[in-house]
DNA sequence: ATGGCAATTAGAAATTGA
């Protein structure tokens, strides 16, 4: 089974790259991010055309979240975090699709570091950190998938000493994020890729996906009991440089059959 | 070092992103 995560940047204007990358590389669920649309304006029929199941949570300009799936229909857990701390902004949504707990998810940029949007990141991650937990217990299998916003290393990063400061790679940012992958998440990319300089984000300025200057924040995490069937992880790096293109690249895992499951 | 681009809502210019 094939998870996705893609950050479009805006679904309306990007449909054209979505619908082809969805026929062209045929994930089974995919988690989007940055929606920019109302929840009525949800291009539900194309995406359903496409042979996809979709739920979403939208919000005008801005944040919008949804899961796809070509696997059976997804059964909505929740939307926004338990005690979220704004229930306006439209940045979480979570699913049973076959057989997977999907959490997509698109944490708060939090720039200017600091200020009150920096202190909204960090009380988010707060309490992404709080249900990650939550999930973990349960012990069923669960990807955290989305946009978030975070280097987690130097590693992660085309000029770390030019990002220190900033709030997608400032020191208490890239600490809660350890914290959150030492409750026992596999960050599937790096465990595929241990060496590898990888990127999911170039921006739009100075011919960033040129020079390969980027950035990897848009992560696939697996729970302890789903780890195991990490088969494979990749970049879809070359959708990037397609016409009219997200500034992201969509990120994707290969899981194993579940044997326990008939 | 800075500014560069592209999306949104509007129907111009401001806001946001990372």
């Amino acid at each position: 089974m094939k998870i996705a995560t893609y950050n479009v940047n805006g679904i309306n204007g990007r449909l054209p790259v979505l619908l082809r990358w969805l026929a062209e590389r045929e994930p089974d669920v995919v988690c989007l991010q940055e929606l920019k649309a109302p929840q009525d304006k949800f291009p539900h029929a194309a995406i359903e055309a496409a042979g996809y199941q979709a739920i979403w949570h939208g919000q005008k300009s801005w944040n919008g979240v949804a899961i796809l799936s070509r696997v059976g229909t997804p059964v909505e857990t929740r939307r926004g975090l338990p005690d979220d701390p704004d229930e306006s902004q439209s940045r979480y949504i979570e699913a049973a699709v076959n057989g997977v707990l999907i959490a997509g998810l698109y944490l708060p940029n939090g720039n200017p570091r600091p200020g009150p949007k920096f202190d909204y990141k960090m009380r988010w991650f707060e309490h992404l950190i709080r249900h990650a937990q939550d999930l973990i217990d349960t012990g069923i299998p669960v990807v955290l998938a989305g946009d978030f916003n975070v280097m987690p290393t130097e590693r992660d990063v085309y000029k770390p000493e030019r990002w220190q400061d900033d709030a997608l790679f400032a020191p208490e940012v890239r600490a809660a994020f350890a914290r959150l992958v030492a409750q026992g998440w596999t960050d599937a990319l790096r465990t595929i890729h241990p060496d590898e300089t990888i990127f999911t984000f170039w921006d739009y300025f100075r011919n960033a996906y040129g020079r390969d200057a980027g950035l990897r924040i848009d992560h696939l995490l697996l729970s302890p009991s789903l780890a195991p069937r990490l088969r494979d992880a990749r970049v879809d790096r070359d959708v990037r440089g397609w016409e009219k293109s997200s500034d992201h690249a969509p990120v994707w895992i290969d899981l194993a059959p579940d044997k326990t499951r008939r």
